[in-house]
DNA sequence: TAGAATTCTTGCCATAAGACAAGTTCGGCT
DNA sequence: AGCCGAACTTGTCTTATGGCAAGAATTCTA
């Protein structure tokens, strides 16, 4: 079992060793193949997976049935669906592996005992969660006071793996223009060089 | 004491009468004069509100100094910088009253204390974290694929206190317009009677 | 309560992005 | 290797929103 990724991700000043010996020792691997379906719409999320290598990405759909991208998940990323898993109610999201994963995987009630039995896990958690949340508050002003153009040049900047590894459409969706525009965009910083 | 707000906010199915009350318990009856400032940036947050009247809102600096609303904070809600409380790190944001508001603090310290000691508090405060992630989901996405005007009218429905209470400008940003715009889409809304 | 300052509205023109439709290229399958 | 469908590009026209500046209305404050 390859355990430095997991030590990495759950590094924390609140974690001893014993202790994140445990932790590690509640996941397993799996793997999936490009296109399968990480959870489906309806579905209620029982476990959540650290990404070791591959890429997935999240989408919902629309009122009129468009599919939306709404994340991707890269590499040591964990991929997860908080609304669905920690409320325990049915995903509104898909996940859905883009090229072949292999991940950890934890299941929702070996974390839910380690949440309680281990302070500075629930520590490590709420941190996690804090930064999910600057994440996503970042990215809902950056949606209007940012140009497309710009959150694109700021994507390949910060996550080069997704713009490598996508589909354009999906790029497109995860920066909230139409595959048309996005084309035109491509175009234009091409010619810039 | 009114109990009666707080009895509400934390009300979870494994928070027992006596947790309870010693939750309430840590909290203390404070006020503020319409445009006092709950937090300021390069502060780090050290208490979190809750409101029981009035209106605040939360706003940043862009790179060209020009403020942006990032949320509003209406009745019954918490009045939190979740980033700067829990990473115990400088603000990028600040919090200011626009009317005059009256709530209950508790400090982080006592809240703390009372997440690691007390199971059904730290599971309410991780249900309130996901919820609080999903909204900020849901808004980053609804920013590109609805428009502005409809951004408003479901405003209006949600949230009828903020459109009542604020400034224009002020919404207008956290809409993502320019009050311009914002000032046209409010003729059209009215023409339409 | 007058004057100043802020907030809000309006006009004119510029620009980013969408809608739709017709290619073109690519990638998976047999 | 060759075909088919999906993914991507391009053209033309439309629409939502921004930028700037001037004027009207509101609100602060002395």
């Amino acid at each position: 079992m390859n355990k430095e990724l997991l030590c990495q991700i759950y590094s924390h000043p609140l974690i001893g060793e014993t202790e994140l010996e445990k932790i590690i020792q509640a996941h397993r691997k799996v793997s999936f193949k490009k296109g399968a379906f990480i959870l489906e719409e309806g579905e209620v999320s029982n476990s959540y997976l650290i990404l070791e290598n591959g890429l997935m990405r999240s989408f919902a759909h629309n009122y009129n049935g468009t599919d939306i991208t709404t994340d991707f998940f890269s590499n040591q990323e964990i991929v997860i669906e908080v609304l669905s898993l920690f409320q325990r109610i049915p995903s509104r999201e898909n996940i859905r592996a883009l090229t072949d994963c292999d991940c950890w995987e934890i299941k929702f009630d070996t974390f839910q005992e380690l949440f309680h039995s281990i302070p500075g896990f629930s520590e490590w958690g709420r941190l996690w969660m804090t930064n999910r949340l600057f994440h996503f508050k970042q990215r809902s002003v950056e949606m209007v006071t940012i140009s497309a153009k710009d959150r694109y040049l700021q994507l390949i900047k910060e996550k080069p793996q997704i713009v490598l590894q996508s589909p354009l459409k999906y790029i497109a969706g995860y920066l909230g223009i139409t595959d048309t525009s996005f084309s035109r965009i491509r175009k234009e910083i091409s010619q810039e060089h």
